[in-house]
RNA sequence: GGACUCCGUUAUAUGAUCGCGGUGCGCGAGAGCGCAAUGAGGAAAGUCCGAGCAUCACAGAGCAGGAUAGCUGAUAACGUCAGCCGAGGGCGACCUUAGGGCAAGUGCAACAGAAAAAAUACCGCAGCGAAAGCUGUAAGGGUGGAAUGGCGAGGUAAGAGCUCACCGGAGUGCGGGAGACCGCACUGCCGUGUAAACCCUAUCCGAUGCAACACCGAUUGGUGCGGAGAGCAACGCGUCUGCUCGGCGCGCUUCGUUGAAAGGUGGCUUGACCCUGCCGGCGACGGCAGGGCUAGAUAGAUGAUCAUACACGACAGAACUCGGCUUAUCGACGGAGUCCGAAU
RNA sequence: UGGGGCGUCGCCAAGCGGUAAGGCAGUGGACUCUGACUCCACCAUUCCGAGGGUUCAAAUCCUUCCGCCCCAA
């Protein structure tokens, strides 16, 4: 993992089945209408979001809709989370059946209402 | 005006801001940054068929197994499509159709019924007989999904293709057609159904799939496993514990083994392609000319917010690529035609 | 992505062309002072996951869907 801060990305993303295991191992866990959030202290670098989107969510349609929305609700959190504390963290974000039903700016404020006070 | 039939097109649009994927150009040592155009479907779905492509196997032929089943054509191929034939439905436009062979063989046909394919006769009918019964019958009744072709006349003791007409079916001949098949004539009086039962006949089929496969990379490298050592000083994780302290293990070094499995790149989008026009064909489709390039991700790109308009937006998301089939679907629009009613 | 299998009463299931066994559970009764055990009876409404077809007749044969499970990676 390179330490090269860039403007760009802001955040990475978790790939590996390990990392997902690991954080719903480990991970505290955050619960609310439109996710389940495990979250994870790491040491350094970008937080590092990933996204699980299971069969119950729906057909690919809305397994594609709950994936899109999270990730724009965290991209547009992500400076407010880096604001707070200088500490990073990963995030799984898993999707529920009611998520395709949600608007983005809903999701953005059940993160910043449940999300955010965990983090310190 | 009403009720329908068939075919086709389309699948919210526009603008602004912030983002994402690969591509091109520019800048940069590099990471990357900037600009530009571009970026899901009619079914992308189910994976039900058929091909391309790749690897392996393979002299030839056959068996087994599987698929298909009217004819002629279209096609790279097909279980697809077109036209036609037969059958069925509809007043009609038109629609539906797995539609070879039970007269090669075998099996099955429950219950009911005398009898279910081999023959026979329950109630009957007629003759003989005092009666019991014997003989002749299969018209009628009854059972059943199905009962020895149907119906009428002659005939007869009563009856019967016993005889005849018509119809159905079979055989032969002639004519028409590319063929399925159709038409006519004659002969003759005929063993039911089931092959989406086994089977027979004809035709076709090697296996596996892009997670295929190819390349890069070789000891200061790298995947997994095992052994040994150092250190728990710091940090992180695991474990012992309800929690803290603390202990142990992992990370670090090294040896052995594993030997491309891991990683990266290609395959990956120019193709039996799309659009327009002309020609051939009833049509499926084919030919010629001109023009076009139109996703290519790899934890997986199309989004968010705002504004405007209206019909207030259905089903639904590419993952090697095509040709079909099947299934899901709010609606909108166009074309051709049929029947009924009214008016002229 | 490719391949394989299963749906039968509330649960576990047999049956694979002739009208749906059995066990558990449930309901009613008998036995008992009462309960358990045991015994008897009832319990699939022509809806065998759904639609269509073949057949005289389909849970069974054919076909199209739906749901669930497993395998290769």
């Amino acid at each position: 993992m390179t330490a090269v801060p860039d403007q760009r990305k802001r955040y990475a993303v978790i790939k590996s089945n390990r990392d997902f295991t690991y954080l719903f191992k480990k991970g505290e866990c955050v619960v609310c209408g439109g996710f389940v959030c495990y979250i994870k202290p790491r040491r350094a670098g970008k937080n590092r979001l990933g996204i699980v989107t299971g069969k119950k969510v729906g057909n690919a349609v809305k397994r594609n809709r709950a994936r899109r929305i999270i990730r724009e609700a965290f991209r547009l959190i992500d400076p407010v989370f880096k604001e707070k504390t200088n500490r990073r963290f990963d995030f799984v974000f898993v999707a529920r059946a009611k998520t395709p039903t949600f608007k983005m700016q809903q999701i953005y404020n059940l993160m910043s209402r449940n999300v955010l006070p965990k983090l310190q």
